[in-house]
DNA sequence: CGTTGTCGGTACGGTGTCGTACCTAATGTT
DNA sequence: AACATTAGGTACGACACCGTACCGACAACG
């Protein structure tokens, strides 16, 4: 058992259309395909144009950034809780970031043109992605200092607790080689950092499968980063006004 | 000589308030107090409430975060292209971002209150506001890659660019301590990576004064960060719509 | 004028991570 | 069944940066 899920994820449904009022929730989700989505798929390119935002009912999405010379890292990631394609509602059509799919799932598609118009109707929808914004620009602020300061095994603790999250089953498909590009390094310290975790019972892998076994030690063998965002998250898409 | 200032500063004026249609920027600048304000100043702590935003005019702020053991890390610089104090747009009364001014110059600040009155007017300034968020997204993004992969002489290179570009002189008031807080490196790190920079000539220091000598060359010795966030943000806040 | 605090220069051993390389084991292919 | 491919384990020297410490130089102030 992987203890208690965390209050980021109910299961198949988006946390950020949730609250919207019952009509408004109605007219986007009509405007929006429901398709599923694997692992490893591009959503919009680096400098390239954004054709759809997507809300992720289950699985993950990240965003990266890529170096001239090949390397990537990733700089956030979006669960059901948000949505992928920000730069849309801040009124770009491209950004240097990447949208990459990483865990396979669900997803509402809608277009980018669909979403400009409906964010022009100035209902709820833009209040609450407002409040998203606050969240993603803390969870981006937090891995400036994080991927700097912290050791790999506390970083790729707390990169399994937020896939865990936002992934909705403890079972997740995942190479060490992927894990090792999303932290920015080798692959050869990524296996070293997650023997460790799985010799500690914290989790189980083979073969491009992870397993996690024990969520609340893992958090313990993570640093605070994790915790720091994910209060502030829970904080801000309150149901309150 | 410095070489030609980046298109980032235009002296003694707020970018994102000339944005603005002369009403609209005129009725803004009437809420506001026009202050000097000193290197250090604290503008809102971490978690705090935040009680104003600031539209520079000369000088520049920093956001940081710290951690648990007291470390410090800059996640990001505003000057006068931006406003200091976005949670506050995004419906967020406080942030474990902290706001620091970092050199010394002039400031446009208004109340939280105001401010929020203001935006919930829905003119100009909520638009242009939605572009910068884009842009310090980038910014913070690109930091988070940067601090990571990148060796301390070239990310000096590129905060110095960064605060030139905003300070609005050549010369300015630095101490190696502060700037290593801000890099979060040790001191003894600054020393070293700042006297390469001072014996190429591209910089000179004395006892808490920085100049500028050779913008270009120093641009030479940075990562191509800074011209990654500098270029999209230019692009993110032309007068167009 | 001398004292005290601040700022910057330098050194030294320690260490986390890197680049690279090679190997084994599991899986997929024909 | 033989083989190719891919995932994961392990090793080793290199190196950037760390923590710490000490010292000299300049500045402010009584």
């Amino acid at each position: 058992m992987a203890g208690a899920r965390s209050l980021v994820h109910r299961r198949g449904e988006s946390r950020v259309l949730a609250l919207l009022p019952k009509a408004e929730r109605q007219r986007v989700r009509e405007r929006c395909d429901q398709i599923p989505i694997e692992a490893r798929q591009v959503l919009f390119k680096s400098n390239g144009p954004i054709q759809h935002v997507y809300f992720p009912l289950s699985g993950m999405a990240s965003m990266v950034l890529n170096t001239p010379n090949g390397m990537t890292v990733e700089v956030g990631t979006v669960g059901n809780e948000g949505m992928v394609g920000m730069p849309v509602y801040f009124g770009a059509k491209s950004s240097p970031t990447e949208g990459i799919w990483q865990v396979s799932g669900e997803t509402l598609r809608m277009t980018a043109k669909d979403f400009t118009q409906e964010i022009e109707r100035d209902g709820e929808l833009r209040f609450v992605l407002q409040r998203f914004s606050q969240a993603l620009l803390n969870q981006i602020s937090q891995s400036v200092l994080c991927n700097h300061l912290h050791p790999i095994e506390q970083r790729l603790s707390r990169w399994l607790l937020m896939t865990h999250d936002r992934a909705g089953t403890d079972e997740f498909g995942l190479t060490q080689q992927f894990v090792a590009q999303m932290l920015a390094v080798r692959r050869a310290s990524v296996t070293v950092a997650a023997g460790i975790l799985q010799k500690a019972g914290f989790i189980r892998y083979r073969r491009g499968t992870l397993t996690v076994l024990d969520r609340r030690r893992l958090e313990a063998s993570s640093c605070e980063c994790y915790d720091v965002v994910r209060r502030e998250l829970e904080r801000l898409l309150q149901p309150s006004r």
